[in-house]
DNA sequence: ACATCTACCTGGAGGC
DNA sequence: TGCCTCCAGGTAGATG
């Protein structure tokens, strides 16, 4: 699944072949995403050169000159650099064709993800304008969490996982930042002291950034091989290991549900 | 203002 | 073998 450090690699695997590169056509097979991609993709970002790649949250941005072309992931896009007369497979959705005949492919079972324009500041589009701040940025601090969750009553599961307060943080990430930092899932955000927000930023931060590091070693070239990028594996120490033993403590993990979400504890490492 | 629920979609796993 | 049900996931928008 797509969290934000699958974002972040691809980001960084796409940008060598993109960046520079002029946008010869858009493709669109399918545009029925989570919102349809607009019928005039393909006019807007005709010859356009692509100025930059960047990431906010879990949204790619192509930077255009005319505007920005807006992607999410959902939870089963992927993105790939290939000649653009491989074949399509049914849920290539949209081909971004630059002019050297490369394209950039989305590729996304599901079809919870997006690809939608963004004229002028695309920051101010309505998907961004309201994210929270990146977990990996100095903005990002345990004392800002611990300002933010003063007299909330909801888990702090969800807390982590709501994108106004902070962004990329999915359910295997929530799950696996609360077991780095010893706190329960189901503890009340505002019950929370100072002290361990501090562990918990730092538990979120590192655990992204070791993702991307095992990312960026791990992940298939994004270039040439059809097929979907495939997402790394990360070994977990308690996201899907219901009743298998804890790493640190032998006890097993447990499994509950919040808000229609699985989510795996240690009882004896996490504590109220 | 905040908290919780629903909807979107499809492939894969498990039960019968 | 085939059908059915459930589950996974992100997150906007609706509802409480």
């Amino acid at each position: 699944m797509p969290e934000l450090p699958e974002v972040e690699t691809t980001r960084r695997g796409l940008m060598p072949h993109v960046t520079g590169h002029t946008i010869k056509q858009i493709i669109v097979r399918n545009a029925k995403l989570r919102w349809p991609i607009p019928t005039t993709l393909d006019m807007l970002a005709q010859q356009q050169t692509v100025q930059n790649l960047s990431r906010r949250g879990k949204y790619i941005l192509v930077h255009l000159n005319a505007g920005t072309i807006i992607i999410h992931l959902g939870m089963s896009g992927s993105l790939r650099i290939l000649d653009s007369s491989t074949p399509a497979g049914v849920h290539d959705h949209i081909d971004i064709v630059l002019q050297n005949n490369f394209c950039i492919r989305m590729r996304d079972p599901r079809r919870f993800g997006a690809v939608l324009w963004a004229e002028g500041d695309p920051f101010n589009h309505p998907l961004l304008v309201n994210l929270g701040v990146e977990p990996l940025t100095d903005d990002f601090s345990g004392d800002y969490l611990y300002a933010l969750s003063r007299h909330r009553r909801s888990a702090i599961k969800s807390f982590i996982m709501d994108s106004h307060h902070v962004v990329g943080v999915g359910n295997i990430y929530a799950n696996e930042a609360l077991f780095h930092a010893g706190i329960h899932p189901e503890l009340a955000a505002g019950k929370i002291s100072r002290a361990r927000y501090a562990k918990l930023a730092f538990a979120i931060r590192t655990t992204l950034e070791k993702a991307i590091i095992a990312g960026g070693s791990s992940l298939r070239d994004f270039v040439g091989s059809d097929g979907a990028a495939g997402y790394f594996q990360q070994q977990y120490f308690v996201y899907g290991r219901t009743d298998l033993t804890c790493h640190t403590c032998g006890q097993l993990i447990r499994h509950l549900r919040q808000n229609q979400r699985s989510t795996f504890y240690c009882a004896s490492c996490q504590k109220k």
